[in-house]
DNA sequence: TCCATTACTGACTAGTGAGTCAGTAAGTAT
DNA sequence: ATACTTACTGACTCACTAGTCAGTAATGGA
């Protein structure tokens, strides 16, 4: 008796294909990116692929929706739930969660948000509400209670959480497209971190 | 006699091609734009355009290198040939050219690079020399020169020529993805460089 | 006015890849 | 064992587009 041709395994089926499709989007982006190529590298059909997503469009948006989410929520919570200042927050676990971005299977996601975002707008809207408002709200928060507890004091730099970012978002977008020319990212954004806290405690570092 | 059905005009076809194609490209991405489409813009024949451009890739090159390059050309200049000082530079040509970015073409070609660029490695490469590589050796001159004439102290800033870039690529990206929702670009960068001057100059905002 | 040159056209080809579907076989219930 | 359900396959189609090329007409020179 010969081994089987497959095993039926529905319930592990997506998640194996959106793994698939996120190592192949990263490879090649999304336009260039062949559906047979993820069904092959899933271990799959693509009669199957189009079982399980009804288009491409359609599994391009999956892989959004499970790889970037749970990141966000891992900030949230943090920052929802920890006893800490608001200095000790960024400089702990902020900084440990930014920090790893660059170079991450997300930093991939936020080139294609890039490049295809535009012909996918309810995507867009969903990255949107899910991702960069609740991101950059939990960020806004965080340095408003600092401000109300005196731990810092108001200014424009805490009106303005982008600023915290704009490094990480370089750091990524540099690595992403330069790759072999060297960035010291850690370094880029601990500076930048440092001067906005000094800058908010109202003392020079 | 019937108006002639077209003219033949050879030294003006190329620019209006690539101009034709920066406005396809700006809408669709690369990959989803057409040739024919490109062409039909332009008032000519597919056919034409491949005897100005061998392929479309060398046709998205030719883009890129006309456009971006005179840009960078313009900020290298000013720092080149001011007499003011580091300080009066940034403040002054160097603010104002960084804040006409979010928006422009460049933005653009940059949403281009970021997508493209891993499949075109030359392109890359061509870009790192001519605008990157430029662009920040540039900004960096001008830190050093203020550090070495006093006007500035030597610090992790004045190493950091990215930094002062951060917030430009941020308020591009921003605003390329989500259009829609509104950001002060400009307060964004100039709240970065006060900061940054700040801190080289030793004493708090 | 005629000729030579070449900028330019547009119909065509060849290749590709997204999406379909009739059939097959793995699992399950009886 | 047998019948039944359905996860799964893979060959096929159909639409689409980069790139070609034989032919056409605008221009300039004699």
């Amino acid at each position: 008796m010969p081994p089987p041709r497959f095993r039926r395994r529905k319930e592990k089926r997506p998640q194996e294909i959106t793994e698939a499709a996120l190592a192949a989007f990263a490879e090649k982006g999304y336009a260039a990116t062949r559906v047979d190529d993820v069904a092959r590298r899933a271990g799959v059909s693509k009669g199957l692929l189009y079982l399980y997503f009804k288009t491409k469009e359609e599994l391009f948006k999956a892989v959004v929706r499970s790889f970037v989410v749970p990141r966000i929520d891992e900030l949230t919570a943090i920052v929802d739930a920890s006893e800490l200042s608001s200095e000790e927050i960024l400089r702990g676990p902020f900084y440990d969660f930014v920090k790893t971005l660059p170079g991450s299977n997300v930093s991939i996601l936020i080139r294609l948000m890039i490049a295809e975002g535009p012909k996918y707008p309810d995507l867009l809207k969903f990255y949107w509400d899910n991702v960069v408002s609740r991101g950059l709200s939990s960020l806004n928060e965080l340095l408003q209670r600092g401000v109300r507890s005196g731990e810092f004091r108001p200014s424009s730099v805490s009106e303005q959480p982008h600023l915290f970012v704009a490094p990480v978002l370089f750091s990524i977008v540099f690595k992403l497209v330069f790759e072999k020319q060297s960035l010291d990212t850690d370094r880029l954004i601990e500076t930048q971190l440092d001067l906005l806290i000094s800058h908010m405690k109202g003392y020079k570092a």
